[in-house]
RNA sequence: GGGCGCGUGGCUUAGUCAGGAUAUAGCACCGGCCUCCUAAGCCGGUGGUCGGGGGUUCGAAUCCCCCCGCGCCCGCCA
């Protein structure tokens, strides 16, 4: 059984907004409102400058039969103002309610000065899930269109480990297709001196050469395709000494794009082999079921499932799922690892392009037919183009990924040499590597996955405005003022009435709700925007507070523990990001 | 032809699922701010018929219908 080892942590906010809806809940029954709970669920945070939570009045008006901002007026008279807040005002056909600064300040900086790392996170929930990202063919290195896969599923799967899942990743090793199939073939005919020269001293780069000069004449020689099939045949029908041929080119190449996801702080921790669901016979055994199904149909030997009744249209809604000499293809192979999936957790998240729609969609057709209660949640992102159009490994029209993370580096290396002559050169490069990497990975995560994205140099090179560098910026600028100030001990929030220093307070008290809201949308460029809102706050306070000279010790030390619950949010939300938090930059 | 997705200032983008207060930021552009805790920063300004047209509603970027543009897909490939 499952102890859970992560307690429960606080959110500020919710204490408040608990007061103010039972504060208000009074003011609903004394007006006459029947339904007063769902009325309620209308307080929500209010926008800049309207105070800290607002209640529209509209959706009474029917019922009371009376105008919004009079129900407003009325409801301000008969709240009254509880205790934390020091104004409860009409304005419009809203009731604003304005938190006592301090009152926030303290609420915060206690939860965070407590729990630390853990503000914002969820206690455990016992729910396991398995994340499934990047699964890339192992034919060669990674581009920046496939980059968006591992970037956006490791912020999911951090994201969800925040909120409380068990999770794990996981990558699916494409070993048995025809992409690895070339390159083995490949493997076996070129010498190293018919290639071109290997850019870059990679396992990955190294094979990519083979695969690129072996592809093209899968189109244009007939025999060479004929090979490359009975390999394939060979594979899937055990003959083993093929079988570890594909297997020692897969992992080679797997080994250099893991270099790559390291470097990127992208970790899969487990990689499943497609071949093992061949072996196993639960390809096999899925085969067998989807025969059973009342809408197969055969054609020369193959299989398939007629899906035009179940919602797949088009010039052809068959759904093949064995060849005309029996073997398996990608998907029915897929449906085996689905279903040892499914079996192994609570829920299964799938990060596909957005090529995979239709597969995933007879896919899913295919697990329930096999009787599968449940289906795998996918989330799909849309392709990263060139200005001059698709990338793609085969014509070598691409952007490698190794190549945009040595430039983001490089640039960033340039950044602190011009600003910190004061560093040696192993501190600087170790600054720039955290500040290149977290620069590409927040450009990736900030927007929509759905969005397609042209890849710009200029644009994925940002170190300014909504960028990761302003975020760490932010968070070095904290560290940099504690590490000068000898510490504090005793703090008071009483003092932190000026209005930079309740933003940044509102800012860092909205964390936790951040997370879990984002958390259950599966979308992490709401944490990538919280942060950079936050850091935007903590810069307009940095600029108009001064914390070393503060007036008087009292507001010194407040504003030290301001700034320390700063650094821990802003570091606990680049995390979550799967960014490096560098303490000087 | 059909299915799915996207369309918000010059460029990028939040908000769209759960309709409400002058539509969010960034880049670029214009004007200020380093004798003061890191200027990767701060302050101010210009710029938007939320693709177009209907409809629902007291109220629509958000919901419904039609249309336009772009992307992806419709292989016994993966």
């Amino acid at each position: 059984m499952k102890v859970s080892r992560r307690p429960m942590t606080t959110r500020p906010l919710k204490a408040f907004r608990d007061r103010a809806a039972s504060s208000l809940a009074r003011g609903l029954r004394e007006l006459g409102t029947r339904e007063v709970g769902p009325a309620l669920e209308a307080l929500s945070l209010a926008p800049e400058g309207r105070g800290d939570f607002a209640f529209p009045c509209y959706a009474l008006a029917r019922e009371l039969r009376k105008a919004p901002a009079a129900i407003a007026a009325d409801l301000v008279q008969y709240t009254g103002l509880p205790g934390p807040f020091d104004r409860v005002e009409a304005a419009g056909a809203y009731v604003n309610f304005h938190l006592r600064p301090e009152a926030l300040a303290h609420s915060v900086l206690s939860a965070v000065l407590e729990e630390k790392a853990l503000y914002g996170t969820e206690p455990d929930n016992g729910r396991r899930v398995i994340v499934e990202h990047t699964s890339a063919n192992p034919n060669g290195p990674f581009h920046v269109g496939r980059a968006r896969n591992p970037i956006i599923g490791d912020a999911v799967a951090r994201l969800l480990r925040s909120a409380g899942f068990d999770v794990e990743t996981q990558y699916y090793v494409n070993d048995m297709g025809k992409q690895v199939a070339i390159l083995v073939w490949a493997l076996g005919r070129f010498r190293p001196e018919e290639l071109p020269a290997v850019e870059r001293e990679k396992p990955d780069h190294d094979y990519v050469r083979y695969y690129q000069k072996a592809s093209p004449l899968i189109e244009t020689d007939e025999g060479v395709n004929e090979e490359v099939q009975a390999m394939l045949s060979a594979y899937e029908g055990g003959d083993d000494t093929v079988g570890e041929r594909f297997r020692r080119a897969s992992q080679h190449v797997l080994d250099g794009m893991e270099q790559s996801l390291a470097r990127l702080n992208v970790t899969v921790d487990h990689f499943v082999w497609e071949s093992q669901f061949v072996e196993d016979g639960s390809a096999r055994a899925v085969v067998d079921g989807l025969k059973r199904a009342d809408c197969v149909g055969e054609e020369e030997g193959a299989h398939f499932l007629d899906l035009r009744d179940r919602g797949i249209h088009g010039r052809d809604a068959r759904f093949f799922f064995t060849r005309h000499d029996g073997t398996t293809l990608y998907t029915t192979r897929d449906i085996a690892y689905h279903l040892y999936k499914l079996s192994h957790c609570d829920l299964a998240i799938n990060v596909l392009g957005e090529d995979h729609k239709l597969e995933s969609r007879q896919l899913a057709v295919a697990l329930e037919l096999l009787g599968s209660l449940r289906l795998p949640e996918v989330l799909f992102y849309s392709f990263v183009g060139l200005p001059e159009g698709k990338m793609s490994t085969r014509r070598n029209r691409v952007v490698y990924l190794d190549d945009l993370i040595d430039e983001a580096v490089e640039r960033a290396y340039e950044e602190v040499r011009k600003r910190r002559s004061d560093l040696d050169e192993a501190r600087m490069r170790r600054i720039a590597e955290l500040v290149g990497v977290g620069a590409l990975r927040y450009n990736v995560i900030r927007v929509q996955p759905e969005k397609q994205i042209v890849f710009r140099w200029e644009e994925a090179l940002n170190f300014e405005g909504n960028s990761a560098p302003f975020i760490q910026y932010s968070h070095a600028r904290c560290c940099s003022i504690l590490g000068k100030s000898e510490g504090y001990d005793r703090w008071d929030a009483e003092v932190l009435v000026a209005p930079e220093e309740a933003g940044l307070a509102r800012a860092l008290a909205r964390y936790p709700e951040t997370v879990v809201e984002a958390a259950s949308q599966r979308r992490p460029h709401l944490v990538a925007a919280y942060a950079h809102e936050c850091a935007a706050v903590l810069n307009q306070f940095y600029k108009s507070c001064p914390v070393l000279k503060a007036e008087t010790d009292a507001l010194r030390a407040a504003r030290l523990a301001l700034v320390d619950s700063s650094r821990w949010v802003l570091r606990n939300a680049l995390t979550v990001l799967g960014i490096d938090a560098p303490e000087e930059m």
